[in-house]
DNA sequence: CTCACTATACCGTCTGGACGGTAATGTAAA
DNA sequence: TTTACATTACCGTCCAGACGGTATAGTGAG
């Protein structure tokens, strides 16, 4: 019954996030959106209507990403104190990957507004933080290094390498699996 | 010797990240900046010759102004373990307010490569914390925090109140200030 | 006379998007 | 089985407007 589009919808989102990530969100034109992903900009604008179309397209790829990851992870994840702080952090160290982050960037220099999706995610996400885990303050700070790397994944800063990161991250992970605490 | 551009050359240069963060950074053109600045292009030309310069400007002002506020603090903490994540925590906590960030969102979706200056100001700041600090994972882990709190304001994220803040930011600083650590 | 602009006009390029086609595939009545 | 129309998934062209940048003439304060 669900067959959306196996092709052509993906080509586009991808050469989207590529040309925002290597040129900068600004250059993201339909032609040369069009131009990377091998089809014409008739055939973008019958997959995207507007431009606008194709941004929001561009947020809502990346939190349902993010969302699903998540939760995917979370169920690993029983009887654990701070089992959603847990889960965050895997879900992030599982996918740094994907650079999908550069098109929200560029749907943010289009219109603010486009991130609306995001920000409902992660208000949702910081509550549920609060309210579930046995040291909420712990599971923020976990969060909020999170978010930092992200923040400089996104911005291409490479300040930490991949032994620091992990390092804080296990850290950060066992603390969370500590029952006592100060 | 020092009273370069008392007047105009600011207000481009706020005009600029005030459209950014309430239109997006893809809404600086030269003739909208001029407009917000109360001047005409002509006079923005003068001021910076370039779109490009302005960018530039634009980044600039940020890591300055970061560098500064970080240098001025960390001389109040004389013989503290972890003086520089303890001066980077209390810089932030101090200049909430500036926003000065969105204008670094233009530069980069201007071009990726203006951002340069701030990814070697950052490079700089991780290579001391970790050399000069006590607890060097400790003090990652507060830089990572703050780098998250920056890059949510500057997506205009407030998913985390400011009583939350300031409660994690706080027993950040409190075990920075512990000598005894696991 | 210079500095720091203002104001206006203009140029070439790029951009989003509207539009008219078209080839391939499907459906379904005669 | 043929004919007729529908839908999908595009292509290629065109255009009005916005853009960065240049140029030029003028103004008023110091």
């Amino acid at each position: 019954m669900r067959k959306p589009r196996p092709t052509s919808r993906d080509r586009i989102l991808r050469a989207a996030t590529e040309i925002a990530r290597e040129q900068g969100a600004g250059h993201i034109s339909l032609d040369a959106v069009a131009a990377r992903a091998g089809l014409s900009k008739g055939g973008l604008l019958y997959n995207f209507p507007t431009k606008a179309a194709l941004m929001e397209a561009l947020v809502e790829v990346f939190v349902t990403e993010a969302a699903e990851s998540l939760e995917r992870i979370e169920g690993g994840y029983r009887d654990e104190p701070n089992r959603l702080a847990l889960a965050f952090l895997d879900a992030f160290r599982k996918n740094c990957r994907p650079r999908t982050g550069s098109g929200v960037l560029a749907a943010i220099a289009e219109d603010p507004g486009f991130v609306d999706p995001a920000r409902r995610f992660q208000r949702s996400l910081v509550a549920r933080l609060k309210a579930e885990s046995a040291d909420p303050d712990l599971a923020l700070t976990a969060f909020l290094c999170i978010e930092g790397l992200r923040g400089m994944e996104l911005l291409d800063m490479d300040s930490l390498g991949a032994e620091d990161t992990a390092r804080v991250l296990d850290r950060l992970a066992a603390l969370l699996r500590e029952p006592e605490r100060a």
